[in-house]
DNA sequence: TTCATACATCCGGATAAACGGATATAATAA
DNA sequence: TTATTATATCCGTTTATCCGGATGTATGAA
């Protein structure tokens, strides 16, 4: 019982959908979140926090960088609202931005190339 | 985003979820829910107003009693998460134990026939 | 009208979220 | 070493939840 709630809790903010909903197109860093969803560090990485906490997502140092990704679910009620969250998240206009704003991001920081390792210092934070 | 942010905080509360759940068997009033969750009237009431706040409860009075039920599902959003709460229910110890009491509470009640309508006048409070 | 029943709501307190802004840590480069 | 970058965590404040217990309200019976 106390799992079920406790991922509905996860649920429960608009900025963690939004970070749960980049998610699923697969790894990222504190720093693209930030970008993407225009949110200062303190607050993307606490919720990044709540999050891991929860058992619903990863991370992976690189570096520097600390890559977060979705966990694979590891029950029946994890997989359900899993399903449950990608359903609600078709045809929302908020989520659809973030995801343009995702790929206009990763296109110009990787220039034709597919990882971020190629990035010079020029860092994007003035993009917007 | 805020429509799912409000329902997914009404499924972030053990009690609510008990009392969903029960309402998925159809119709309840408040002191059916008392009696089966154990618990006091001002608790099964307010969540039952925060349920019904965030669209997923309706209710219909008849008398003293007001009944409660479930609302049917009014877009794809509410329509997939009842699907992830009925699964979410499955193999659920602590809800089976919920669903025993409502069937033994109502056998005394009603003895029988199919309604609450032919209950008598001796109230189930003490039964405990 | 008075009373009992079923339920709603208010009050006050405790705990948890969520936040901005500041500081701490960890890796890496110079 | 020092500096920089990416991220984590702390501090203090505000706001939301959740609760027990008391009181208010609506319905129907006597």
């Amino acid at each position: 019982m106390e799992e079920i709630v406790r991922q509905f809790k996860a649920f429960s903010d608009g900025t963690r959908l939004r970070i749960l909903h980049l998610l699923l197109r697969g790894e990222l860093c504190i720093c693209e979140l930030m970008d993407v969803l225009e949110l200062t560090q303190s607050k993307v990485s606490r919720h990044m926090a709540y999050l891991k906490n929860a058992g619903l997502v990863k991370d992976r140092r690189e570096g520097v960088w600390i890559h977060y990704s979705l966990t694979e679910p590891r029950n029946k009620i994890h997989a359900s609202q899993l399903r449950c969250l990608a359903e609600c998240f078709e045809d929302n206009e908020v989520l659809k931005r973030d995801d343009e704003r995702l790929g206009v991001l990763r296109g110009e920081k990787t220039e034709g190339t597919g990882l971020s390792e190629s990035a010079g210092e020029e860092l994007p934070i003035e993009l917007l």
